[in-house]
DNA sequence: CGTTAAGTTTAGCATTGGCTAAACTTATTG
DNA sequence: CAATAAGTTTAGCCAATGCTAAACTTAACG
């Protein structure tokens, strides 16, 4: 059963991406909570599991099972019953985000999408943007403004 | 335990926003899986489930599981240890992941970005922009061009 | 200062999307 | 046309992410 096989050059780089997409798919949560959680802390001072679980729209039980996860990946420490904080990697991870996010829904808006659509948008752009395109979407904003 | 509770007016965009990401992900996966199919079967006549999973680096076993859900779905249909083809639904969907797939890497290109990058990020990016985004998009590469 | 309400965690389940190894079909070819 | 190679599917595993309901802590208040 022999297979033509006469792939174009862009099949390896698909594959690639795919790939890439997969592994983006792990870290993209992980670096939600933490962003949160930072926006909490500097906002009210304190992260709390139930508010983060209502902003992120998902079950408590949900929450706690996942910061157990990262807790354990390093990215944040918590005691039962207490209020959550960030690790040192954990707010490298929360800078890391917020840059990317203020870049990509910046750059929505100065294309000239809607406040609220600019930010439902970014939150699901960020993950997938490289630095290169990153770079580019900061350019375009410096030079726009 | 009385909760200070003075979220600001994101916090229930943002929630949406998480949940339509959520949302996303799950048709994501799918839409990857149809578009792939279908542009085999415009490449090479037929589209084979160990090329599909060639393509999309995973696992033979792992397609032949999702294609099960997705004949389940009303996607594609096959036979065993046969190729694969696209229900009606699912040449609609393609077309769609087509069409935006082509605009966001367009978009990119017109950006600026090379063309490797261009197609790494715009795999993953086409799943998280709406209509309002895509057809910013498409406007501002109607005036570059 | 003990009840009780509010908030949090545990337990247990389901689904999705991966994997490898073994079994099975199909196609080639000597 | 039988043996074997190539391709496909099954079986069974794992981790991640979600849920609900029940159990458990903590804090407020009478």
């Amino acid at each position: 059963m022999p297979q033509r096989a006469k792939k174009p050059a862009t099949a390896k780089i698909r594959s690639a991406a795919f790939r890439r997409i997969r592994a983006d798919h792990s870290s993209e949560l992980a670096e939600d909570y933490v962003e949160l959680i930072a926006d909490l802390i500097d906002e009210k001072g304190e992260a709390r599991g139930s508010e983060v679980a209502m902003r992120l729209g998902v079950a408590n039980a949900t929450v706690v099972k996942t910061l157990k996860r990262l807790q354990e990946n390093g990215l944040v420490s918590q005691e039962p019953y207490r209020s959550i904080f960030l690790t040192g990697d954990g707010w490298k991870m929360a800078e890391g985000g917020r840059r990317k996010h203020k870049i990509v829904e910046g750059f929505l808006l100065a294309l000239g999408i809607s406040e609220d659509t600019a930010r439902l948008d970014s939150e699901g752009i960020e993950h997938h943007v490289s630095e290169e395109t990153l770079r580019a979407m900061a350019r375009f904003l410096a030079r726009k403004s």
